[in-house]
DNA sequence: CCGTATCCGTAACGATACTG
DNA sequence: CAGTATCGTTACGGATACGG
């Protein structure tokens, strides 16, 4: 039985060096959690990765599978082939950040009528 | 035991229209979870919570707040008074809301040394 | 196949000044 | 006390073209 609390930033300076700050606006923007849970299903490569996502630029692509890497949920595999090919793939840290992730969806999921209702207002 | 799954978006449409998406957008803008983890404690008013947050203006408050309460996330009570005064309070489904978030922030925290050491790289 | 570089439009956000 | 209006800056993200 967890008994863990977190102090909530209430300045800039805690709000910017709060660990979960980051964690919150990386599932905030707009392909991450996306990416992560098609590469739950399996190792991808990089132009697979693109044309599995409809309305996702080679650009954002980009960027978003380097931060992902930086923050390490995923790895970026190199295979020095003729023609290149390089591995996406989750980290167990991406496998573990899924769960509490998939947990908000569920959440916005079991809610989704009280969150119309509301918006219909 | 939930065997609940949920489907990840992988067009435009269905990106735009799943019920997460919006949630997930909203826990990763810059206030939001900040305001609702203060309303969490008690009702307060538009300059009290305000003052409570360094940093915060009253501009994206005031934007901050009016979409929570679009959401049916918070409640705003106006009293008829001089001078005025309205309370923000959470709603129910604001309550429940924080719960997965908050499983989020200590995922966060307990993995944090892990985020270091892959961002040191 | 796996990206990078450049340009450009939109949206987020802060600062400041003003109102009922 | 509880906001709105306006402005300027910065970050996000798509389109396109080019490179290893």
């Amino acid at each position: 039985m967890s008994t863990a609390t977190i102090t909530v930033p209430v300045t800039v300076a805690e709000h910017e060096n709060c660990p979960a700050t980051s964690v919150l606006r990386r599932v905030g923007d707009k392909w991450s959690v996306v990416i992560l849970s098609i590469l739950e299903r399996g190792a991808h490569g990089f132009n697979e990765l693109d044309r599995s996502v409809e309305g996702l630029s080679r650009r954002m692509l980009t960027r978003t599978v380097r931060a992902l890497e930086e923050d390490g949920l995923i790895s970026r595999t190199v295979h020095p082939r003729v023609p290149p090919r390089v591995d996406y793939a989750l980290t167990d840290l991406g496998r573990s950040f899924l769960e509490p992730v998939r947990a908000l969806g569920l959440w916005a999921v079991a809610h989704q009528s009280d969150l119309e209702a509301a918006h219909s207002r």
